[in-house]
DNA sequence: CAATAAGCGAGACGGTACGTCTCGTCTTTCA
DNA sequence: TGAAAGACGAGACGTACCGTCTCGCTTATTG
């Protein structure tokens, strides 16, 4: 059965117009940058009226947003190679290069960016983007808790705090770059040794 | 003296408008956010002509900066009580006050928000407003190696990201608060004690 | 005989609706107005899907046509007293009240209006309301000749434009109230005493 | 001194966007009827901002009306022969064919059409339509009334009607060809010859 | 001590994008 | 197979600001 192209039934969206508009976000901010996402501009690119986007997103923030969540997952997998060391010295330069080199990584900055004008966006962006990713950095420390390599009684959330925050640092301040060395060298102050 | 308000002159500009509209983007940063803060709606709060604000500032980011540098030294001076712990444990939670807290801060987070949206911006928001909160905390640890708490060979930028990386994530990140538990930690892990 | 109402069926369409969605439009024409009429606010007023209205209507003037043609019968009989002075004397102020203060003339008047915005609309107005308001007007005159009242000669298209324009004139241009000295001036006028 | 174009000064508006607008809207309303006058087309076609439009004009039939009551004056001059019977023969056929062949007479058609729909916009029809027409048909009269031709007794507005009705009835509703025969036949029944 | 020229408040201008509204089409499901 | 439901592409609506411009006033030098 061959699929035909729809323009809106009884029950439901179309599915096509969604992901011609969360593509076509996504490539407009890549392109234009976050000022350069316009509703409009949005909807000319996805050969799509500005109206449904209004009935399904009520800002280009939640688009952003959609469009962020939607492919987070397949992105940035953490290791499991069986040492925290290892995990670790892998995983942050992924991350890194995740947050500064991908498309889905300048979705985050954009967001990152409008979360600091307006509160609204700053607590979906924690809760639909921070909480995520860092549900990925708790997963290494657990595992290595499970394992004996940390201490039971460590506060996970701190030390992701501790060990990443200088990450995002260089990512969003100072926009230095994050070199090898300098991960290393993270990681090597985290596990003390 | 009544100094009449002056129109304009010949020869330089009126240092009352100037004022006037640094003041007024402040005013309108934190009563409604950075969105609020159009050249329109800050002429109209200055009572200054629009082409007033052109004249003298190229955009709404221009006159933030503006303000942000114009306030800060007053609001952030970094303590010098003979010891780096002290030092530390006194200016990590006046850091973070300073950039949570006060209408210093919200420009300075409102200036990192749009900085990820530019890169022009970004180029400027270092220069003028990360480099001079850096050394500040450059001040600090180099006082430190001068007395000899520190080890000459440290790469005091990067020991400034680590000190104080964590600390801007909660702010720009997580939104999580900065307790003194929380900067205690920070003090004691860097300093290794 | 319990007539359930109907979804739909394969035999025909249903009357129900149809007389629903000429009632709404009817109503909401005086209500609010020609601009009021919108297929979509008629389809809620009358409990109908939108694309009822369309399969069986092209435009919402023609749904007006078809709601002033259904009921123009029952509200304008000219009267038959015998004389055609008599019969005129009558006829122009129950016209005048038609055109001026009863539904059917709030729909004749809208399409008048509508009319001259568009030339399809216009021939449509003349065949389906003009004409059969002609109709009336030339039934009383046809019948003063076969009563001798009238020349045989008389050109009575010609006729009905010389007693009835200037009422129209009114109703339509003016806004001139009709009283009965100005009809009674007309069929004066128009019989020559 | 070469007028060079301005953009809006401090005393008042464009002149030259003002006609630009008023051009604009008359051309299109010839060329594709009342519908196809949108705020948008004729600010495209005048090559103007449609905030500019805005400014100066509730609604795109305050724009017709301006156009309308401008270049009306030139376009329609009731002759002065020395005889009502000459006057009026002439004027007649003169006053069709502005109705019914002239870009003005457009104009005064969907105005005309407008106001069957809008109470408010029936006001200012008649006010600044209406009236400055028939103060060009009670002229004709007027004169007659001093020439002695007419009663003085009569009744002006009331005659116009009479006198007129039929061909705005005409024009208005049945669409029929104004004749030289018809005009001259209505002359005639007027003066009572 | 006038003439001059720059800065100023004011605000109209050509634009872009906003978010809303209604249009007329299309698809699905139910009876 | 007609009707209800409602999503869709399209495009005009009226608003808010943008950044540019012109204007007439004010004021501090300059000739």
């Amino acid at each position: 059965m061959t699929k035909t192209r729809h323009h809106g039934n009884r029950h439901g969206r179309s599915e096509e117009a969604r992901q011609a508009v969360l593509d076509a976000a996504d490539d407009l901010l890549v392109e234009r940058g976050f000022a350069g996402v316009t509703i409009e501009g949005v909807a000319a690119r996805a050969g799509v009226a500005k109206q449904t986007i209004y009935r399904w997103w009520p800002s280009k923030v939640d688009i952003l947003l959609d469009a962020f969540v939607g492919d987070m997952n397949e992105e940035l997998t953490p290791p499991d190679l069986g040492s925290l060391a290892d995990d670790l010295t892998t995983y942050l330069p992924m991350l890194a290069a995740f947050l500064t080199e991908t498309d889905q990584g300048a979705v985050f900055r954009a967001l990152a960016g409008q979360a600091q004008h307006d509160p609204a966006v700053a607590v979906r962006f924690r809760d639909e983007c921070v909480v995520p990713l860092r549900a990925r950095d708790r997963l290494l420390l657990e595992r290595a808790v499970e394992r004996g390599e940390l201490d039971g009684d460590l506060d996970v959330e701190v030390a992701i705090d501790r060990l990443l925050g200088p990450l995002y640092y260089r990512v969003l301040v100072t926009g230095e770059p994050i070199t090898r060395t300098f991960t290393d060298e993270l990681v090597r102050d985290f596990l003390g040794t």
